[in-house]
DNA sequence: ACCCAGGGTCATA
DNA sequence: TATGACCATGGG
């Protein structure tokens, strides 16, 4: 049993997800932070209300009050600790010279670019890479952590970077085109993601499961 | 009424 | 390095 197999279980089973929900790479890399520890249906109402102020730009996120900026994004919770790490982020964007100068940096350099915004930690940073970057890293998060585990392919206690490696280098060893190793992360993450959210959650049982037969779990 | 959600930082030991 | 406290809204 390999992370591609299971890759091809869930991707046979739901198909593409052609994720991250957001119109533009801006879009998605608030929307990162946003979505720390919060329900996505939450973010979507601080985003329509960023977009309805006519606010959803670095130059105006960067340039508002934290308090005017936390009752935008006050549906999305933590919202004065999110104010902060969006300004955070929006002035180290417009420092580096926006989207343009960041997409010619290459994938080490602008993950620890990203990392060094107070407020952008690890998961924060691989969701902006892959989905408004286009960079080939793979998400680890916790339901990556709960589902692997039951499967038996981790165990469960790595720390974060160990964990992406055993995704990365075993998937990067058998996709040797960069394209499609950024599209299998892409849509890898999203099926896991709804996996976990609409299956085990909703319907926690084993025989229905699109991976019973690999998992040790299963009865 | 309780539990959790697509984390991260900071203070302690 | 490794825990614990803290942040806060909204849906099930």
């Amino acid at each position: 049993m390999t992370f591609l197999s299971v890759y091809k279980s869930l991707f046979k089973h739901y198909g593409p997800q052609y994720w991250w929900p957001g119109e533009t790479p801006f879009e998605v890399m608030i929307g990162a932070v946003l979505t720390q520890n919060t329900a996505w249906s939450n973010v979507e109402k601080a985003i329509v209300n960023l977009k309805q102020a006519k606010s959803l730009t670095a130059e105006k996120i960067a340039a508002m009050s934290a308090a005017d900026l936390g009752q935008l994004i006050r549906p999305a919770g933590y919202f004065n600790v999110k104010a902060k790490r969006l300004q955070n982020f929006c002035s180290w964007f417009l420092g580096q010279g926006g989207e343009k100068v960041l997409n010619n940096f290459d994938d080490i350099e602008l993950r620890n670019g990203l990392l060094s915004v107070n407020g952008v930690g690890p998961e924060t940073a691989d969701d902006m890479l892959l989905y408004a970057f286009n960079r080939p890293v793979f998400v680890i998060d916790a339901y990556t952590r709960r589902i692997f585990l039951r499967l038996g392919l981790v165990a469960g206690d790595e720390g974060y970077e160990n964990l992406r490696h055993q995704f990365e280098s075993q998937l990067s060893s058998e996709i040797k085109l960069r394209d499609e190793l950024v599209n299998i992360y892409n849509e890898y993450h999203a099926l896991i993601v709804l996996h976990a959210k609409e299956v085990c959650r909703k319907q926690p049982r084993c025989s229905e499961c699109c991976l019973r037969s690999q998992c040790p779990a299963a009865e």
